[in-house]
DNA sequence: TATGAAATCAACTGTTT
DNA sequence: AAACAGTTGATTTCATA
């Protein structure tokens, strides 16, 4: 579905997704307008999702990472909601159902510990039907990225 | 150290850095060379890290996510040796050293369950001080964003 | 740090192969 | 699908406020 060119346009845009499409044509040893007809298509395809912008997080005190494990009382998680109220939260990066241990895994940014424990208390054990908590802080990240490789 | 203005632009970035910086200063009310001249800053400053493209990971068959848990023998970390070498695995896309539990957190992304056993059983129980592996396999995921709020 | 003018370069369209 | 040429529009630099 995919041939070398596109996969290699892919790569570049996964290092620099602000680089010029023109610079991209020469990189690939294509016409401008033949990588700008590429990315188009990739588009709109849903191939390509959309372009983001990679923050410090230390810069926005957002340096704490936790992971936590909520458990909940299945009657209240209807239509996955304990998940969707999850969700909502904006300092909750991500929320996973996790198969057989019926809990959700939630990874979380915040500035400090003391943040997370108002995440905790305010946020996250207010939802209703949560029982209880898991958390695992962070005191490392040797590699965090969303990229995947390309094949 | 940012203002409103810069605060401005990275979320614009942030939900679309492939945007011209000239509609960015038009949604700002600067002119497009103070935004160009704030962009740069940002970027020199370590404000942004950089740009990516967003990929569809059904696309790329990339589609079951699991968290792993990494247990391992303290004689074999030293210097995060052990991290470094889960960080290298392609599929994997985070690894965390987690509090009080001595163990690692990994995050990885592949096609299916027959692929993620294979990378447990040649690329991590293989690696040397490695004890045990615990894996969690995500049914679905709710949110899933590398964004942090901006303040 | 912002602006505005000017130059360079890129994006995009239409046409052709 | 790609290239080419032409037009529109964006990026970038620089002088100035």
């Amino acid at each position: 579905m995919l041939d070398k060119k596109s996969l290699r346009i892919l790569k570049i845009l996964q290092e620099k997704a602000r680089i010029p499409n023109t610079e991209v044509s020469r990189l690939v040893g294509l016409a401008p307008s033949a990588v700008l007809e590429r990315i188009r298509k990739m588009e709109l395809q849903g191939i390509i999702d959309g372009y983001e912008v990679r923050l410090n997080p230390e810069r926005f005190l957002r340096n704490q990472v936790a992971f936590i494990n909520v458990e909940y009382d299945g009657g209240f998680d209807g239509d996955g909601a304990i998940g969707q109220a999850l969700a909502a939260i904006e300092e909750i990066q991500e929320v996973h159902y996790i198969a057989g241990k019926d809990s959700y895994l939630v990874k979380l940014r915040v500035a400090d510990t003391r943040e997370l424990g108002n995440v905790l208390r305010d946020k996250i054990i207010t939802i209703e039907g949560v029982l209880s908590t898991n958390t695992s802080t962070v005191l490392q990240t040797y590699k965090e990225t969303a990229r995947i490789s390309i094949r």
